[in-house]
RNA sequence: GGGCCCGUGGUCUAGCUGGAAUGACGUCGCCUUUACGAGGCGAAGGUCAUGCGUUCGAAUCGCAUCGGGCCCA
């Protein structure tokens, strides 16, 4: 057999696409063997995997692959997270209606629709990378058993006192019309202006100046602060002062969290201006004055400003005020404002009645100690994250397509009536419940009309997957399951949710390990985003180049956890080292005809050099089960081809050639091509073994083209070093070095390489094996004793020394 | 303002439980040799940001400074 001269990924790709069974990547739980359960995510179901997610998947591919190969029953299964808003807004955008139009049902249902087909798309592009997801375990948190369990944990959490209804300040997007939590809370920097304001002192009728870039809050301001140690306005605390327009009374208090450089060093404080308002509103006492509404319009505190958008009002009474002379002077300055993650406009921080769930952050900074981080220092940015959390993660939404609140309120007594495991999945705007009201007997409910935070669903995904039974506090599958894989950016998120979820529900940690993997980057060294056009799609690459070329980039592209940025050149160069395995393979393949894929070690030694090959692979056998353990993706990648490149290819190929083609070496005529034979393809067989993870497709072309006892590769195990032989390294080492040497030579005098040389002399005094040199060079090898070295005149003029590893030799 | 990460040849990058600096791309030179010319072989190129310290010895540990990035406020 004559493989092709050039490597085609399309048809070895598609070959191997269709031929592939995906059933060896289901995980069978009766196999008998150590379960190695992965908690992939779950995507929001864009319909665009992009190659973020590739590079998530690639990880977790790897890693999959790797531990099919040890021999565990690895579980890789595969959910969809089906997140409302963007859903919402999307079809919204598409059948150009408002979700206010039509029936909730209809709407649902034309979300439902766009996310099924989104799926099916993205589904595409991940069986093209080659990833070995089990389909057979796919889950969506839209459907009835995925929604049943999320609203059983509802139920669970709440029947514990772990969830509650309560009026509370919380994140709020006026556009969306929703309460949102922390998580969904970004920050910009916005052009703002700070306004000096005069405040009456009540007691004197002197002014007190008052800096704020929110002069709209004003008929909110319920108190004014000063920081304790602010000399300026030690005769002011306590007292009270007129706000201006308004005319109520506010009391001055002294706080520490006032930052006395900050405009005159007196702050108003206002329901709610931001979350540092909220902290002094409680800590004080101080009454609630909402001058904002729901849709983010002043309401009636707000007096002859009512129904105004806070940015007209803003004008209005900046015009006010200077008309009235309460204006001091403004200042151009930058504000950090927080916006909506998905509209970008500036929330609110209303008061409204919600659904909470509570964040018990003692107990999740001790599972985050629990769990190992890859890359460790991970674990701080969830820290940091649980710490700056200033009230309990608010759980209702105001919105359609999502997982209902299974409760309804009795409308004679005014109870919560929580739906009964029976009843789910339920949606109590169309089911009534199917008991009376605990409390008073009633019958006439009202529904919650809210629905779930959709990390209420994804924060369930282990529990999922393992089969953790509410009922009876077991699972179906180990947990807490193995593995983690997420990137860094959702650390505040699905994992932080996750592992709350996970204590609360299941009173453990959800997994033992979580492995972090960087952003990508663009070309241009910036993260990858529209606005900056530097964005490449997986597709593009894989279309140009094959799948297990974007696969290699993904492993080399950088350590893992860092931000990866991509760049064609690492394409091409992974391009470049497919041509190179299928130039090996090419090679090598005729010389391996009719070879006895199952022959032991021959019963002669071995020449030296493929001692010396077989010694260094073994070294790379180690060297890469290393990396895998560690998830050093790149540092295994790396090693792989660079023993396949130089030790290989440029070394012990040119080495060997000649024995391989009939020709006899100097030592063991007879049994020098099936030494060779037998070193070249236990290496083949190997590589093609440790390349199986990272790429899938050529790995398995290899490996039955190498006829290695039938099955896929895939199902293959994983290779065990062989023995280190460190007299054949040092007798190869020199070898190979010599060898090199005389390459150099050569092209530093521009001789062809197969040229003939008139000879190499190698002064030593120990043994060494001539045979290979002499046709790897073509030349002529003589040994002498080290003690020679300056002996011959004659030839050390007509000579060139090289120094090769501490042994002398001369070219002539 | 707080936390974290990073600063290694022209560019990107590995190493960071201390012992003569990894690889890729680019550059330059040579080569159509029966595995590879949209390729191969070979070469040049580095004060490992700066300073101080610990050590027999530091890219690797500590402190400080400068610069970049991310997350959070």
């Amino acid at each position: 057999m004559r493989l092709a001269k050039k490597y085609s990924p399309e048809i070895v790709e598609r070959k191997w696409l269709e031929a592939w069974d995906e059933a060896m990547y289901h995980f069978n739980p009766a196999s008998g063997k150590r379960p190695y359960i992965i908690d992939t995510p779950p995507p929001y179901p864009t319909g665009d995997f992009h190659i973020g997610n590739a590079l998530n998947w690639c990880y977790i591919d790897f890693l999959a692959r790797y531990k099919r190969m040890r021999g565990y029953e690895v579980m890789f299964p595969q959910g969809w997270d089906c997140h409302g808003l963007p859903t919402e807004v999307k079809v919204e955008e598409e059948q150009g209606i408002s979700k206010h139009q039509i029936d909730k049902q209809e709407f649902r249902a034309l979300c439902k629709e766009l996310t099924r087909r989104n799926i099916e798309q993205m589904k595409a592009m991940m069986k093209r990378l080659g990833i070995s997801i089990d389909w057979s375990r796919e889950y969506i948190t839209m459907d009835d058993t995925y929604r049943r369990y999320t609203q059983q944990s509802f139920i669970k959490m709440y029947r514990e006192g772990l969830i509650y209804q309560a009026e509370h300040p919380v994140n709020w997007c006026p556009r969306c019309e929703t309460a949102i939590a922390f998580a969904e809370v970004e920050y910009e920097d916005r052009d703002a202006y700070l306004n000096y304001l005069l405040f009456r002192r009540v007691d004197n009728n002197e002014y007190v100046e008052i800096a704020t870039t929110r002069p709209e809050l004003l008929a909110s301001c319920v108190a004014v602060a000063v920081h304790p140690d602010d000399e300026r306005y030690k005769d002011i605390t306590g007292k009270e002062l007129e706000v201006p327009i308004f005319k109520q009374h506010v009391k001055v208090y002294k706080d520490e969290a006032v930052d006395p450089e900050f405009g005159t060093g007196v702050v108003m404080i206002c329901t709610f201006g931001d979350r540092q308002d909220v902290r002094w509103w409680k800590k004080h006492n101080l009454p609630l004055r909402a001058s904002i509404d729901e849709r983010g319009r002043m309401t009636a505190i707000a007096g002859v400003y009512e129904g105004l958008d806070t940015v007209e009002c803003r004008s209005r009474i900046i015009s006010d005020l200077a008309d009235k002379g309460l204006l001091k002077k403004r200042e151009r300055i930058k504000q950090n404002v927080g916006v909506c993650w998905r509209c970008k406009t500036p929330i609110e921080i209303i008061s409204t009645r919600q659904w909470f769930v509570r964040v018990n952050k003692a107990e999740i900074l001790d599972a985050a100690k629990e769990i190992r981080w890859y890359p460790a220092h991970f674990r701080l940015r969830l820290e940091n994250w649980v710490q700056s959390m200033d009230w309990d993660w608010c759980i209702s939404r105001q919105r359609i397509f999502s997982v209902p609140i299974p409760v309804w309120y009795c409308k004679r007594c005014g109870a919560v009536k929580v739906a009964s495991e029976a009843e789910l999945p339920v949606d109590p705007t169309v089911t009534s419940p199917s008991t009376p009201c605990s409390s008073c007997g009633g019958t006439e409910f009202e529904a919650e009309e809210d629905v779930l935070d959709t990390w209420m669903d994804s924060s369930l995904t282990a529990l999922w997957i393992a089969g953790w039974h509410f009922d009876t506090d077991s699972s179906e599958f180990e947990f807490p399951v193995d593995l983690r894989p997420q990137g860094h950016d959702i650390i505040r998120t699905w994992a932080f949710y996750s592992i709350l979820r996970s204590l609360a529900l299941a009173h453990r940690i959800p997994w033992r390990t979580v492995l972090i993997n960087g952003m990508v980057l663009g070309e241009d060294g910036y993260k990858m985003s529209k606005s900056r056009n530097n964005t490449v799609s997986p597709d593009e690459v894989i279309q140009k180049y094959g799948a297990d070329v974007f696969r290699q980039w993904a492993a080399i592209g950088g350590a893992t956890g860092s931000d990866v940025q991509f760049r064609w050149k690492d394409i091409i160069a992974a391009r470049k080292f497919m041509q190179k395995l299928w130039s090996i393979l090419r090679f090598s393949l005729p010389h391996l005809a009719e070879y006895d894929t199952n022959a032991k070690e021959p019963e002669f030694e071995l020449e030296v050099v493929d001692r010396w090959l077989l010694s260094k692979l073994s070294r790379l056998v180690s060297a890469v089960t290393d990396s895998m353990e560690n998830f050093q993706f790149d540092e295994a990648m790396k090693s792989i081809r660079s023993f396949a490149w130089y030790i290989l290819a440029d070394n012990y190929i040119e080495l060997v050639k000649s024995r391989l083609y009939g020709r006899s070496s100097s030592s063991s005529p007879s049994t020098g091509r099936e030494s060779a034979r037998y070193a070249l393809y236990q290496t083949l067989k190997t590589l093609s073994l440790l390349l199986a993870p990272f790429i899938p497709f050529f790995a398995e072309e290899m490996y039955s083209c190498l006829n290695s006892g039938g099955g896929s590769v895939h199902r293959a195990e994983w290779p065990v070093p062989g023995k280190i032989d460190i007299e054949g390294e040092a007798e190869g080492d020199l070898i190979a070095a010599i060898a090199q040497a005389v390459r150099r030579y050569k092209s530093e005098r521009g001789i062809a390489l197969n040229a003939p040389l008139d000879k190499i002399i190698i002064f030593t005094d120990d043994e060494i094996e001539t045979g290979d040199i002499e046709n790897a060079t073509a030349t002529r090898v003589e040994v002498r004793s080290d003690a020679d070295v300056d002996a011959d005149a004659l030839n050390r003029d007509k000579g060139t020394m090289v120094d090769v590893k501490g042994t002398r030799i001369m070219i002539i």
